[in-house]
DNA sequence: GGGCTAAACGGACTATGGTCCGTTTTCTAT
DNA sequence: ATAGAAAACGGACCATAGTCCGTTTAGCCC
């Protein structure tokens, strides 16, 4: 599907597209990307996630209406990359921070570390997820991080069966929208970690 | 804080409020309602989800834009108000339908039979859930309803534990939020229900 | 540097959810 | 039956997400 379209011998040139790499961003382009995510921070910083409008957006970025969309999508794609941001950092603590939430600690203790994060993480960007919609999701990358961190935790622990399955169960209890549902029956930050740990020393099996 | 205005003895009026009953709607309003309702799901039919504005729904009913918000709050209450009607449905089915979903088998195929169809409905609702947004989970009649089940057949099992907590965790993997991201894995139908009775059966406990 | 092309830009324009308020209808008490 | 009050009505109006297209700019090759 890609170009081999190439025929004879001759020297090739300097850089090959590797993968197919999009080809790269423009200058302009790149500059008003970073002032438009940095210009969206401030507002939520300033006014909430509410008052993030597109056109606030554009007008506190300085440049048009219509760049912001080019660049984002969408207001959810906007609010899904201010999220990825917040979500970069807390990816490098599960993966090179000290433990139990990183690496050196056994296996469950990194369970229970992992579970107590990401429920406060959630909680702490519920409004931006909230925002973000379909888009938060649909960037595979965060989401996809998470699971295959928890198939690792699983497998370590032993566990046996649909580990992608058992793993999307375990994580759903601590996903935005669930939250919310349990958020409206009051129950208290501390018994919702407490029933999720019970949830997962069930699911990884008797020796807890 | 409701009416003991009225001091002496004399015969009570026939009706006397047992509750504070919402005061009952106008005859007009209870109309509307309905005209909206039945507007609105042909527009669902003629044109899907995305085709039901709020327009075009006060057109179809003959009635002003402004009460289709008095009456339903928002599109996303509206979309609530349409749900409510399939999960009635449902809900009978659970209550009073033939088993293995109704009453009859034993707690075990009740909870399986109770998973598939919940998953079904789910994903057949998938776009009006999605359109109805918090009102779907706030409008809590529904939600509440499927808990309580869940928490009930759990209870027949002999599971132990916070019950609560474990019914939400069961009925997350089938709420659509999860389900959409599942479905972006382009995992089927038949291998996410298996998931879920694993789960299930984790969660009940050794003798399944 | 000069010129060419593709990409990016900006802001007017559209569609739609949601609000407001002057008018009309229903209900109740007399 | 009538009057008065409370509730509901309708549609003009506002705010904001998202589109479109004529204009500008970055990158590239000579």
């Amino acid at each position: 599907m890609v170009a081999v379209t190439r025929v004879a011998a001759m020297p090739e040139p300097v850089l090959l597209p590797l993968a197919d790499t999009p080809p790269a961003e423009r200058r302009d382009a790149a500059r008003n990307r970073v002032a438009l995510l940095e210009a969206a921070e401030r507002l939520v910083a300033a006014h909430g996630v509410a008052g993030v409008t597109m056109d606030a957006v554009a007008h506190e970025a300085g440049v048009g209406k219509g760049t912001v969309f080019r660049r984002f999508e969408s207001r959810e794609g906007l609010m899904a990359a201010l999220l990825n941001h917040s979500e970069t950092e807390w990816q490098a603590a599960v993966i090179s921070g000290p433990p139990p939430l990183g690496p050196g600690a056994d296996p469950w203790d990194r369970l229970l570390a992992f579970g107590r994060s990401r429920l406060e993480t959630t909680i702490v960007h519920a409004e931006l997820i909230r925002a973000a919609g379909r888009a938060s999701t649909r960037s595979t990358a965060a989401y996809s991080f998470i699971a295959m961190h928890v198939r690792y935790l699983l497998a370590e622990l032993g566990v046996t069966g649909d580990l992608q399955l058992l793993a999307i169960a375990l994580l759903a209890p601590l996903e935005a929208p669930i939250l919310d549902q349990v958020e409206l029956d009051g129950i208290p930050v501390d018994r919702v970690y407490a029933g999720w740990v019970d949830l997962a020393s069930r699911i990884v099996g008797q020796g807890r």
